[in-house]
RNA sequence: GGGCGCUUAGCUCAGUUGGCAGAGCACCGCCAUUACACGGCGGGUGUCGCAGGUUCGAGUCCUGCAGCGCUCACCA
């Protein structure tokens, strides 16, 4: 069946299709729960659904593939499940931005309909992603494919939210959130971003309520003062003890508020603050307090019972409607202006009253929106909460951190437990991340969950209000019993019930009858909240006045359920994945980016102990390098500057794009990618022409012109993501390319014409199959014990995580030993030797295996060819057939072949060959030419040792014994291991003067390198420390160099004699 | 401000327990040679960011400084 020809060069566009073809036919990358091998699972990080991958994406899944099929050939029962995440801000903007260039706002359409747009583009995303991974040769398990709003992980998220709120660990809370008044929703704390943003410092003055002066603050958001409710001085300002109980009248607004005393409050320099922090430096020593619009100032609030005044709409305008009832006819001018324009009022107003005592340039930090790049308003309102602080979440993933990498102490009482299930299984790679898991859960706080918006899953809480008097709550008779079924039945009702008082959120306990326990708090309003399991019990309280939640679950809390959700939990049989669960949770490793690590990692590790008794999700977490452009700018989605790995594919084959992706994984440094456009016309690349973004960022201009003809023109993909430029037929979408993807082109190539080079070298059909044989010449036994030790030098990488050494140890056995050396020396000899073509047969079979994770295409197309060589084993070496290459074996290499004593004698004959090699090169020596060695004791031992390969690959005619007494007129001299040997017939005439200057620099330089070990050994504190091992190695190499330094002087002089 | 990382050949980067610096690309010379020009052979290239310290010996360990990047915190 194996092509006995193959193309003179690997075309991978050629052969891609056939292997996906196939690998999809067989089913290569399908696992099931009762397959043979022990478990071993991978959970692709979902990408968004709002664009297509690129090289950030590639380089993990990559990474994630090598793995997975480094598993799979070792007879693991692996497992990849690939999928995509909804990202619901994300996803709902890039729809809302689409519709609104239609002119269609979102709330022109109903719910439902929004939702079906967003669906269908989500299911175009989702199409794209899935092609690209397999274009890549991602061996995800393709039946499995899931999205975090499948029905499957519906159930888990449901579920979850359920178990949660039961649980206590979900509540609601009325606090200030990170509010995005463009997307008008809630954002979790890593969903903002800080960015540098030139302001003031404005100082306002506020008169005393007594007329007796006035106290001034510092603030750098004038405009929160309509809602200030407080003025706060430290206590130990020497001014705090003349203005103990005075208050003050809020300038514009007329309200009469307390000067309080909060240690919080930084004093001034000149009041005897630190001088060192910088924030007393500019402080006033009196702090306006707005609870309504400042989270530090919502604290003090509490602390001193301030009350909370929001005056802004959720659009953050100015608004008399949100809880700002005191309105002055003074204020009123202001309500309905945005937030910038009442800034620079309230500031005019202060002005021109005179309250204006200064204003400061000020350079600080403000949050901003992920998504919208909006400044974020800390907002009052009320919001979902998960409980992460709680020692059951928090605690038990800080202690499923091994315990090497814990750094000091964990907290107190999480160490104190009893040991439990998945406890120190969780491992970093490399270990450094470990601090940033630690550190972010020791300064967790709890997890905002609601989200104001369409797309993603909507929160399971039915809710109402209720007004008790002295009748009662109003509740319906059928509606309490319903609820006190509920409560009365615990978890299994499906309906868990919390019923707290408005005005003060006080919770209510409730332990059957609703209605006696509403009596029992008391008049006053209270909220009842129902969490249903399913939605049937939900929707059944619609009729009681009960109304569900309208808001949608933070995007990750689904994520964090991946590991479990998409494997069936909590109902596999439902599902029909029977099995799953108990198969491939935990996994094996998750492997992501650094930012992962708090948004993703720690919720996951979380969620999957908490629901799933402690188990960890994944065993070990592995950081990956982040992908950057030419600029030193991360790829990303939303900058637009982001290569599609089809581009790469489209010029330089997947198998390249993996081997440099992989070569680049170091550990340490992050990738940058100079990337070029390919011009359509031409079909050459160049460096596009750059544009610098409004925020700062370096990209490439939307439309350039083509190097040789400017007059035509194209558009590059970041013009086409970002929308700025539309490609037409006259003006066509330029591809993405990088020089950086060469090596791997090339080497797939070197792999492709190395296999067609060998397979030449076999009969028809290959050789008769029989015992397994050992090799006996030196060059097979050193290529042999090569390849072990490649095979070793992949594993360890691998296991490691330490990818560039995966890529080197392929790359030099594969093109440096095998094809340089091996192939090469073994020319003349192969055809007749059918021992050695054993040799060969089993070290070609064996390299395709270890190639195969990292350039699977042209691996598996070779495949047919290499299996279809018939020969027989070789000693040591095990490589049970295949048909597939996907799911063939690793190399499995006995001990024994890894022979220091071959590899050690083939080093003396790749260094005689190369001192051959050298002495050619500089003569500048035809390749045809050959010439005769004279060679003395050890150079003759070397070449006799080398039965042929030093004659074959230093292009030598003859070996002669060195006759001291007769040399021949055109005898080159060369110094080698301490001795001298003689080269003839390199030239016709021999040039004396340059051979003399050759070896003269021979001499400098050994000269230099023993001028270093005399040093050494002179240097009495280095015989007395040094290891006595290293000392006696020094002596010899000195010696080594001296010998060399007396042989090139002996030779330069019989030059000169002859 | 806290934490982490980086700074090595023109470029992109290795360098795992301290023992006189490496790869690929680029560059120069030779080569149509029947596996491969996406190739072969040969070549040179470095105050290992700066300044101290430990050591017989430092790219490697310690301290300080500078620059770059990421991350957390900070809207007085």
């Amino acid at each position: 069946m194996g092509e006995r020809t193959l193309a003179k060069a690997y075309s991978p566009r050629e052969h891609e299709p056939a292997c996906l073809e196939r690998w999809t036919r067989e089913r290569c990358f399908h696992a099931e729960p009762g397959d043979p091998g022990a478990p071993y699972s991978v959970f692709i990080p979902p990408p968004n659904v709002t664009a297509a991958l690129h090289l950030g994406h590639a380089l993990n899944n990559t990474l994630q593939d090598a793995l997975v099929r480094v598993a799979r050939m070792r007879g693991a029962n692996a497992m990849w499940m690939p999928g995509t995440d909804h990202a619901g801000i994300a996803t709902q903007t890039v729809v809302e931005k689409r519709l609104l260039q239609q002119g269609i706002r979102r709330t022109d359409l109903s719910r439902e309909t929004f939702v079906a747009k967003v669906q269908e583009w989500k299911d175009e995303y989702e199409g794209v992603i899935l092609d690209q991974l397999r274009a890549m040769g991602a061996s995800c398990d393709y039946d499995r494919v899931r999205f975090t709003m499948d029905p499957v992980c519906t159930a888990a998220v449901r579920e979850a939210f359920f178990r949660l709120f039961c649980d206590g660990l979900i509540y609601r809370g009325k606090r200030l959130v990170n509010w995005d008044p463009v997307s008008q929703t809630a954002l979790a704390d890593d969903e903002v971003e800080m960015e540098e943003v030139d302001g003031h410092f404005w100082y306002l003055r506020y008169p005393l309520e007594d007329g007796s002066g006035h106290i001034t603050v510092a603030t750098t958001r004038p405009e929160t003062m309509l809602g200030d409710t407080g003025v706060a001085v430290n206590p130990k300002d020497p001014r705090a003890a003349a203005l103990r109980g005075k208050r003050v009248r809020l300038p514009i607004v007329g309200r009469v508020i307390p000067i309080v005393e909060d240690d919080y409050v930084v004093m001034p320099v000149s009041r005897g603050g630190d001088p060192s922090d910088p924030k007393a430096q500019f402080a006033s020593g009196f702090l306006k307090v707005t609870p309504a619009h400042d989270a530090n100032d919502w604290d003090i609030g509490l602390r001193h019972g301030l009350v909370a005044i929001n005056v802004m709409a959720p659009d953050a305008s100015i608004s008399d409607r949100h809880g700002w009832t005191d309105v002055s006819d003074e204020a009123r001018g202001f309500v309905g202006m945005s937030r910038e324009d009442a800034r620079r009022a309230v500031v005019t107003w202060f002005r021109e009253h005179g309250l204006l005592e200064d204003a400061k340039p000020y350079r600080h930090s403000v949050g901003h929106s992920y998504r919208s790049h909006v400044p974020v308003e800390p907002y009052l309102s009320d919001q979902w909460y998960v409980r992460v602080t709680d020692d059951r979440l928090r605690g038990a993933a800080l202690r499923a951190m091994a315990p090497e990498q814990v750094e000091g102490a964990l907290p107190a009482g999480a160490a104190a437990l009893p040991a439990r299930a998945g406890d120190g299984e969780l491992r970093f790679f490399p270990p450094r991340y470990a601090r940033t898991f630690q550190q972010w859960h020791e300064g967790i706080r709890d997890w905002c969950i609601s989200r104001q918006l369409w797309w993603g899953h909507q929160i399971p809480v039915w809710s109402r209000t209720v007004s008790v008097t002295a009748q009662g709550s109003g509740l319906s008779a059928a509606a309490s019993g319903a609820l006190g079924a509920a409560v009365a039945a615990g978890d299994g009702a499906g309906l868990a019930v919390r019923v707290s008082r408005i005005s003060d959120g006080a919770p209510v306990r409730v332990e059957g009858d609703i209605e006696a326990a509403l009596r029992a708090a008391g008049p006053g309003d209270y909220a009842i909240h129902a969490c249903a399991r399913h939605d049937a019990a939900g929707t059944a309280l619609e009729a009681h006045g009960f109304v569900r939640d309208p808001d949608v679950l933070d995007t990750w809390f689904s994520s964090a359920l991946w590991p479990m959700s998409t494997l069936g939990w909590p109902e596999p049989d439902r599902f029909g994945m029977r099995g799953l669960l108990d198969t491939w949770n935990p996994s094996a490793v998750l492997s992501t980016a650094r930012e992962i690590i708090t948004l993703w990692v720690s919720r996951m590790v979380m969620m999957n102990r908490y629901l799933l008794g402690g188990r960890v999700p994944f065993r070990h977490v592995f950081i990956h390098s982040i992908v950057q452009d030419g600029y030193g700018q991360k790829m990303s989605k939303s900058l637009g500057n982001g290569v599609d790995p089809r581009d790469i594919i489209a010029t330089h084959g997947a198998d390249a794009l993996r081997f440099c992706l992989v070569q680049m994984s170091t550990g340490t440094q992050d990738v940058r990618l100079p990337v070029d456009v390919l011009c359509p016309f031409t079909g050459e690349s160049f460096a596009p022409k750059t544009v610098t973004t409004s925020s700062g960022h370096t990209v490439a201009a939307p439309i350039q012109s083509c190097p040789k003809d400017p007059a035509k023109r194209m558009v590059t993909a970041f013009g086409a993501s970002s929308g700025q430029a539309v490609p037409t037929d006259e003006m066509p979408l330029a591809r993405n390319t990088s020089a950086r993807f060469d090596i791997g082109r090339n080497f797939a190539n070197k792999l492709w014409n190395a296999t067609r080079f060998a397979l030449a070298q076999f009969p028809e059909g290959g050789d008769p199959a029989g015992v397994a044989v050992s090799p006996e010449r030196l060059v097979d036994r050193w290529m042999l014990a090569t390849f072990a030790r490649a095979v070793r030098a992949v594993d360890e990488s691998v296991d490691g995580y330490q990818f560039n050494a995966c890529a080197e140890a392929l790359y030099n056995l594969v093109w440096r030993d095998f094809c340089d050396w091996y192939l090469e020396a073994i020319k003349p000899t192969v055809k007749s030797d059918p021992r050695q073509r054993a040799v060969l047969r089993a070290v070609l079979d064996g390299s395709m295996r270890l190639m195969h994770p990292v350039m699977p295409f042209v691996t598996e197309a070779l495949w047919p060819s290499v299996q279809g060589i018939a020969g027989s084993p070789v000693d040591g070496l095990r490589l049970d057939p295949s048909a597939t290459l996907a799911r063939a074996a690793w190399p499995a290499a006995r001990p024994g072949l890894d022979d220091a004593d071959a590899i050690a004698r083939f080093a003396r004959v790749q260094a005689l060959v190369l001192a051959i090699r050298n002495v050619r090169g500089e003569r500048g020596v035809e390749v045809k030419r050959r010439i005769t060695l004279h060679a003395a004791a050890a150079a003759s031992s070397i070449v006799q040792d080398g039965a042929g390969v030093v004659e074959t690959l230093a292009g030598l005619a003859s070996v002669v014994p060195l006759d001291p007494s007769s040399r021949p007129a055109d005898a080159v001299p060369v110094a080698f291991e301490g001795e001298e040997f003689w080269l003839s017939g390199l030239v016709d005439a021999v040039d004396t003067a340059a051979e003399s200057q050759r070896l003269a620099k021979a001499i400098a330089d050994r000269e230099r390198v023993a001028a270093g070990y005399r040093a050494k050994l002179s240097n009495p504190g280095y015989l007395a420390k040094a290891k006595p091992e290293l000392i006696e190695e020094t002596r010899s190499l000195l010696a080594k160099a001296e010998a060399d330094i007396a042989a090139a002087r002996k030779a330069r002089e019989s030059l000169a004699g002859a």
